[in-house]
DNA sequence: TTTTAGAAATGATAAATATCATTTAATTTT
DNA sequence: AAAATTAAATGATATTTATCATTTCTAAAA
């Protein structure tokens, strides 16, 4: 199995503070998996005892409501870790992480973890940095969902989805939502999500090529975020 | 200038796991604070070094959406605190404070906090403890402002504030706030939010006494904030 | 290749919500 | 107390968004 050592993925997240100590024994502790596409790396509300560590791959994070509709929350990617804020509140996973494609996925386990939050307070930090950024981009959603129309939150995420994912060689967003998936993150019925897609294709901000979406004018696509 | 040490609120919030000295150095380096009605104990972008507690007093935390709208994320009261994710993540502060009646507020400078986090892992982790609460709140939120009609989240929003600031000797919600920072929270027109209101008092569901108001069913008031 | 199932697209319509205008009520100022 | 200001309430209407029905497209399975 592969050293955490030498991992480009330390690079990318809030692993990138620990010694090498700390990454050998991580590298001994570790368990890697494979998640198919479609599968649950955490479940909503059930117990987790270690840190997951995305080597490559995508996933939705997601909340069931009390009317049985998915929310999406958040989007993963490979550099990406999970896991970090229920071990270190000792609480249970808020949300489900769902690959999008097939995942790797390192799990470190929680008592490594928590030795080095002890040993080593700049790694403590950046977890608490990290845990702070998402609180600060929940809130902004929150803002946003309340207040934006459909149409200016679908062009929203749509920036959104491709500063994370990038693009492919043709310039499409590097990820394959389906309209439902789409209709789940900005929080509307899939019909509006297809017709308001539809129509920015119509006006030429977007083309839809496939499944894949390609943002052509992103001028225009950011001023219907803010309500131009 | 009365002491952290005897200060009840200590009990309420991440301070009570402090010990005797680090409460007595808080004392010594403290300064207490009064806000007016109408006033703003943070604002959205600027920095801040130290960390508040609300001795008394209840405010709002908004957010200037790019709309111009003001958009409610939370209630705060005696007991809480406020500016620690900004101190920890050394970021600027991301939400407004304002006061909604006159408020008593202790301010504890930065590096007393960031001496007590590095010598005092229990408070460390408690602090984490509250941020990680606050985001698994915000995410609840967004699912909800996604997918709920406004209806249901006026319903879920004054079970909220009645939660959160308890009844007085009458039973009515120990707040006040206008029609328009009601429709704020909810993220609606305020003639929604009125209408709204109307309704429920029609329904014998809450009433309306001056400008408080009562949840005279409560039951009801769960059923219409899960959709029946 | 044909069949079948699921996803995407589109139209028609209903329901929810926002906006604008006006009135009434409550508060503050003079 | 009267006047002026602000908040709350209500009606009329426009706009946005959801729902249901149907068709077309796509991709998987037989």
């Amino acid at each position: 199995m592969s050293k955490c050592g030498q991992c480009i993925m330390k690079r990318f997240n809030a692993l990138k503070t620990l010694t090498h100590e700390e990454l050998e024994r991580f590298s001994e502790h570790k368990t890697s998996l494979l998640i198919k596409k479609g599968e649950n790396l955490m479940t909503e509300g059930n117990s987790i005892n270690g840190l997951y560590c995305i080597r490559d791959g995508k996933c939705k994070l997601t909340k069931l409501n009390t009317n049985g509709k998915e929310q999406i929350i958040k989007f993963i990617k490979g550099g990406d870790i999970l896991g970090h804020r229920s071990i270190l509140s000792d609480e249970p996973v808020g949300l489900n992480a769902t690959a999008l494609e097939d995942m790797h996925v390192c799990f470190i386990p929680k008592c490594d973890i928590l030795d080095s939050v002890r040993d080593n307070p700049q790694f403590s930090l950046n977890l608490i940095r990290n845990i702070s950024l998402q609180l600060s981009q929940a809130n902004t959603s929150i803002s946003q969902m309340a207040q934006k129309p459909v149409k200016d939150r679908l062009a929203e995420t749509l920036l959104n989805i491709e500063d994370i994912f990038g693009v492919d060689n043709e310039g499409c967003i590097d990820v394959i939502l389906t309209r439902e998936e789409i209709a789940n993150t900005i929080g509307t019925a899939t019909e509006s999500a297809i017709r308001l897609l539809s129509n920015l294709k119509k006006d030429g901000v977007i083309d839809l090529i496939g499944k894949k979406i390609k943002i052509v004018n992103k001028n225009m696509l950011k001023n219907l975020s803010e309500g131009y």
